[in-house]
DNA sequence: ATCGTATATACGTTTAAACGTATATTATCT
DNA sequence: AGATAATATACGTTTAAACGTATATACGAT
């Protein structure tokens, strides 16, 4: 897992990516439609930045059902964690970051993947 | 001096600028003619970059003489710091990051910002 | 087998970045 | 004042991202 870090930062100069991401690491894991509630933002247009992110090795997804969850790559490098985590720190205290985790939560029906796994 | 985070990592997202703020970072301090012999990048490139650091408040510089030299904003948030250290922690393994600064240490007539300020 | 839900991908268009070349600006030296 | 050096900006072009809409795929339930 060697992503370029200009590549790296590429990806996490999309707002869509950058909440989802920081969605996803704060939460552990997120399934395609948890994301589209909580930053309300259409289908595809989620899948379109979630599969840029799988293919540059930053998530990984799994297929449960028919949900498919996304979650940070284990083998990120250090440096690519350090950043994230950074951000998360700094994103929870601003929007749209804090809006976005309460309409997560908030969320209706919300699918649970420890519950089934 | 409050940095729209996808903003900071938009500008990150290119080589020349990463390699210019990377190098500044580690220096302390560079002109631009010390930044286009080290890159290896012309001129009006490497200035538009550096330019577009400034107008994000990522950068700040200072005319000295005939020269223009530019540091890190010394008000930048604590976020962008981290991340900036982080970056250049990693860049020194690799290239061209490595050779970049290489080719900075032997550079002919290397205009001393320390001796004549 | 059909239907509904979740997700992914393809396509054509629009928006935004980056580029090289040319020119302008500001300072130094003679 | 004129020449040279360092730097910045403007202009037109090319390249790359992002977008919405439409369609395809995979699963679960009936």
């Amino acid at each position: 897992m060697n992503i370029p870090i200009s590549q790296f930062f590429q990806l996490l100069s999309d707002d869509t990516r950058l909440r989802s991401l920081l969605l996803i690491q704060q939460e552990g894991e997120l399934c395609v439609c948890e994301l589209i509630h909580a930053l309300n933002i259409i289908q595809p247009k989620v899948s379109r930045h979630l599969a840029a992110l799988r293919d540059a090795g930053i998530v990984v997804d799994r297929r449960q059902g028919q949900w498919i969850y996304y979650r940070l790559h284990p083998e990120l490098p250090d440096w690519a964690s350090q950043v994230i985590d950074t951000m998360v720190a700094e994103a929870v205290t601003h929007e749209p970051f804090i809006h976005d985790l309460s309409a997560l939560a908030e969320m209706p029906n919300r699918p649970d993947a420890a519950c089934c796994a």
